[in-house]
DNA sequence: CTGCTAATTTGACCTGAATCAAAGTCAGCT
DNA sequence: AGCTGACTTTGATTCAGGTCAAATTAGCAG
């Protein structure tokens, strides 16, 4: 509505070397001269709402973009017209890895709830990294962390059963919840059953299940999109005892 | 045996300029004067033999490895001490992208056959890149494939039953086969229907059925490991028709 | 407040692929 | 050349989880 500063709320923009985040983001383990560098290639918008996008599938590839608050989920569509969720990214996570190779993004990121983004137009980005080696880096550790925790995902998709996979899921919302500070014990989901599903190889109703049945143990208190975990060792046992990874849920900096 | 190089057959040193595998490799792109900086830092040493380790899971990461000649396997041990396949390496194919974040390998890499590669350390490597733009752009872009090559993975072992799975791995590696300059149609499996399974997520003896079943419509010629596409396109067919990707067949560039 | 749509839960049933079991085949070694 | 152990094939059986269907509830626009 109004461009002046002083009186718009949703436009503020926290630097990032005052952002909370900014040690589980890009600016980890930078100079704060060199945060200053980075910080002055940063666009940053108006919050999106629930269910606009960030950019979608073929769209050009021109930045990655950091979570500052809300969530979203990166998704393809397959040729029956199903959706397949690829991710969900929380405060601090980068999206759009993905598209570096190629000229454009190939997944959509569509917003879980009301969204605020830091862009990074990618190119400048490289300049920038050519010129700190910390954030070369970082930015090689980041890439590199996606890789590791798609493997992670890779074992689970490939071995584990259905009550391993959503535990597994769990404790990982969990744990990058703790990070940010937020109460590894009770949060709110912002995807659906079905998103939820669509991630773990999970038909919806598989899930919907597994969460009454956690809840009938004693594991969980489930209300709608609303988690309390009620045993965190009994979940972590469903997820070592059967197979072969709880990585997934060490979402390691 | 002998250090002289001169009658030394298997050290045979091929600098990358001259290296048939640069066009797909790390070089791709680099300009000569770069790609001779690019050679210096780069250790070759003797071929590897089947079961060779290039490293195992929690040794210190120091390098990453190019496939040169043979292909070799990663993979993590679970709890129950069963063998999680990760991924298959063919020549010009790079190894260790997920150890580059954390101190040590996360998974190991065994030998399948007899095996050359290139090590890269990576603290040099990142050196060189940092005033090398196009090397740090093509680091970027091979860490970012990879990411895209794991979401391909994440919809099919997500989605798509054993049969689409089985066409899609058999079409990812004719795919690669071809850009090498060797047959997409007709080439030897270096895995085990174990190694394959594991990888895509089934049993071994669903992929040995699966084999069985192509053989009998008249999709494959299957004799062990040799294996001959006769109908490249009932093997899309079934890769495009059921689900939503066959992404994984095209190792993009 | 009320109807409408989408999300969730729950039940019944069925199927694809795992598991178990056994026989057959190959490759490497001495 | 013959042995030995690993790999592969094939068959029989089982079952986890998908699919289909229906009832319930939540969230929202008017």
């Amino acid at each position: 509505m109004t461009n002046n500063p002083v009186i718009s709320i949703s436009n503020i923009k926290i630097a990032c070397k005052n952002c909370s985040l900014s040690s589980l983001c890009l600016p980890m383990g930078l100079h704060p001269e060199d945060v200053d560098k980075l910080e002055a290639i940063v666009k940053r918008s108006r919050p999106l709402r629930r269910g606009d996008h960030l950019f979608e599938s073929s769209n050009p590839f021109r930045s990655l973009y950091a979570v500052k608050t809300g969530s979203l989920k990166t998704y393809t569509i397959g040729p029956d017209g199903s959706e397949q969720v690829l991710g969900f990214h929380l405060p601090g996570e980068l999206v759009g890895l993905d598209a570096i190779q190629g000229e454009q993004h190939r997944c959509s990121a569509r917003v879980l709830e009301t969204t605020s983004v830091c862009e990074l137009p990618f190119n400048r980005l490289e300049e920038l990294a050519a010129h700190i080696p910390s954030l070369q880096h970082q930015l090689f550790r980041l890439l590199s962390r996606e890789i590791g925790q798609d493997s992670d995902l890779h074992s689970l998709l490939g071995r584990s059963p259905a009550e391993e996979r959503l535990a597994s899921f769990l404790l990982s919302l969990s744990e990058r919840f703790r990070r940010r500070g937020f109460s590894p014990r009770e949060f709110n989901l912002s995807m659906s059953r079905q998103e939820i599903g669509s991630y773990m190889g999970l038909a919806l109703e598989t899930v919907s299940r597994l969460f009454t049945r956690f809840q009938d143990d004693g594991i969980l208190r489930v209300e709608r999109k609303h988690i309390e975990i009620l045993d965190m060792e009994r979940l972590k046992d469903i997820v070592s005892h059967n197979t072969n990874c709880e990585h997934v849920a060490q979402d390691s900096i």
